[in-house]
DNA sequence: TTTCTTTTGTAAATTTCTTTACATAAGATT
DNA sequence: AATCTTATGTAAAGAAATTTACAAAAGAAA
């Protein structure tokens, strides 16, 4: 069991990856002993590495610290609308191994959930058990933490109820943890792009619209888990458009991938999915980039109340859409600066993600590792 | 000094206002001993009393704890746009003395400010200097809290950038905090009806239309200080109809007071204020009636967004309007579970305010025993 | 080389809280 | 009245952190 101050000093690891014994005092507010001590019971511990010495600032090198990224790892499993990428990251958040295979979410549980458990058996295999330290799986769709399981998810047709977390809780034997996709890819772009941001919106346009919310630096759920569906907030301009949620006007009705698909496909476009939608608009067509930017322009209707709201300063745009075609960032940003209040826009910056396609995945280890950390405080 | 166990039991009854040691123990966390002494440490400064004993459990009676109210005293300075109340609370917001005058605070703050200084130092008069903890003001505009001023306020003309707080911690020598009058109230409703709820939204609609945010039990600002911004949203269906923001069809240029007063003084209607509106409505006014149905039905519309992004458990309605029709609430509650998402909308209740019209003075004095209690804390 | 400066280690005394143990207060139950 | 039960007080020993004080490592500057 480690000492009230090594999980301080732990915690302080988590904001600053690298600090030496000089940048946790400051840090953490112990005094240096305590530091020198906990520090040294940390090392002990195999928990955290003393790296290379830093350049002398005119004194003794100050030598850097670190959790030791090979302490132990986490299993995540990843599910898209069609695919599941199974992967190992160790304390550092750095992917070791990863493997996407196709699955279609939208055919149930059945088959998804035991290759899912089957897949990630394998990728852990060259993990010792007792290394294995949490798993964490994201799924596209709303998730309730305390039952670990989707609730009338509109894409995941079958799983609602299951307790999914549950499942990989038992067959792995450590803390498994549900998370919706999007809330893992804004936290991802926290952790890993814009840490010292406090309130930060990452918006999500490909098959569906989402977006998850950081705010003080911390996922922000809501009461039922469904904070941030920016997708369903309702465009009046649509006027009856049906939403594959049952509603009508949503954003999604219209902005989304598969909106756009159906609407291609009547008007004769040799259109199948999204992905249809980026190609030929990179290739010029004239027609898909009015309506991407039709498009764009209500989720940017959307996300201008979100600015209202919660008076971010990032929002991160993302998915297949933004990739399509420049305009689509742009005429948001036009719409966002336009209809939000000043003062709300006044320090805000809208920006495209950084991370690659994997970015679910990498918030997915940063989760887990901070539920690692900070829940499951019983490392010996 | 207290001990850090003694803030600890002081924090303790910021969410329990009376607790037995027993209780103490379980919030706390600390031991019996630890609460034992502690409390007594507390009893000895006077920052706590012990209250009646309470009856027997099958055993000795418990005697419940509790801050002592007059430990200290809160100063509140509350401005509306055509009043000004000044208030004293006590440590358990209690208000002592409350005076109301009127006040144009469009009118600039050279006679406003000075007046509210002396009228402050009058109610504060049977004070003790020594037992004045702290001054909080409230204002109807936009507050940045770093510099302690509004900025860029829409009604609070000629106060833009002036530091107020400075002006009431140099006068009284003590902490003086400001913030929105609308914030205020979101923290009256929380602490003193659901302190509970861990996010709710208080939606004020009166003259401007505005909201206060509750995040994980605590205020949210945002990262301007702009967030809950509910009146500016755009609606549309307004098709360009100016607002006084200084945008287009914002939710407050059709559902607000002020617009709903324009738009019936065009109509040669005897109406002068939004106090008129609600005699009229009351009266049984047939087209006022039908014009207060179409605000409440796009204030519905921003809610519902909000619904959406925020999923909170608990939106409280307040203000003239809601207060003139039920038709209001009918038709808000009416919207909102129509238009936001099935989930976010499955565990939410609209309920009207049930505090006074001095709820913005409750929620001062809860700000300010927070503020005095948590950051404050060299109290001897 | 000598003398700074920065960074870290460690011992001793002290503070704060914890656990353990024993004691007492005070009403309920029998 | 005797015996539970609940609530609290207090002393003693130990754990964990702090402050204080003295040292030492290691490079920069003179």
């Amino acid at each position: 069991m480690l000492s009230p101050s090594a999980k301080r000093i732990i915690g302080a690891f988590r904001l600053a990856p690298s600090q030496t014994r000089q940048d946790l005092i400051d840090s953490t507010g112990l005094s240096r002993v305590t530091i020198s001590q906990s520090v040294q019971e940390l090392l002990d511990a195999g928990l955290v590495i003393e790296a290379d010495a830093l350049p002398s600032n005119g004194g003794r090198k100050a030598s850097a610290l670190a959790i030791n990224p090979d302490f132990g790892f986490i299993g995540i499993s990843y599910f898209s609308a069609t695919s599941l990428t199974v992967a190992v990251s160790n304390l550092s958040g750095e992917i070791k191994k990863l493997i996407t295979i196709e699955v279609q979410i939208g055919d149930g549980p059945d088959n998804a959930l035991p290759q899912a458990l089957e897949a990630l058996s394998e990728v852990l295999k060259g993990v010792a058990k007792s290394k294995i330290l949490g798993i964490v799986i994201g799924v596209p769709g709303p998730v309730e933490h305390q039952s670990g399981s989707v609730i009338s998810p509109p894409i995941m047709r079958g799983w609602d109820g299951i307790n999914i977390a549950e499942k990989f809780s038992t067959k792995f034997k450590v803390p498994a943890y549900l998370e919706n996709d999007v809330n893992l890819m804004a936290v991802a772009e926290h952790r890993l792009v814009y840490p010292e941001i406090d309130n930060l919106i990452l918006v999500k346009m490909s098959t569906g619209i989402g977006s998850g919310l950081i705010i003080n630096k911390k996922l922000f759920r809501g009461s039922q888990g469904s904070a941030g569906d920016i997708g369903h907030i309702q465009i009046d301009a649509l006027r009856g458009l049906p939403c594959r949620c049952g509603n009508n006007d949503c954003v999604e009705s219209f902005s989304s991938g598969w909106a756009l698909v159906e609407k291609l496909k009547k008007n004769n476009k040799s259109i199948k999915s999204a992905a249809d939608i980026v190609t030929l608009a990179r290739q010029g067509d004239a027609e898909i980039t009015r309506l991407l930017t039709e498009a764009a322009g209500y989720i940017g209707h959307a996300i201008a109340d979100a600015v209202n709201l919660i008076n971010p300063s990032k929002i991160i745009i993302q998915g297949r859409l933004v990739e399509a075609s420049d305009r689509v960032l742009a005429t948001i940003k036009e719409v966002v600066y336009q209809r939000a209040a000043a003062l709300a826009t006044k320090n805000l910056e809208i920006v495209p993600s950084k991370l690659d396609k994997n970015r679910g995945v990498f918030g997915a280890a940063q989760l887990g590792i901070e539920e690692f950390f900070f829940l499951n405080r019983s490392y010996t």
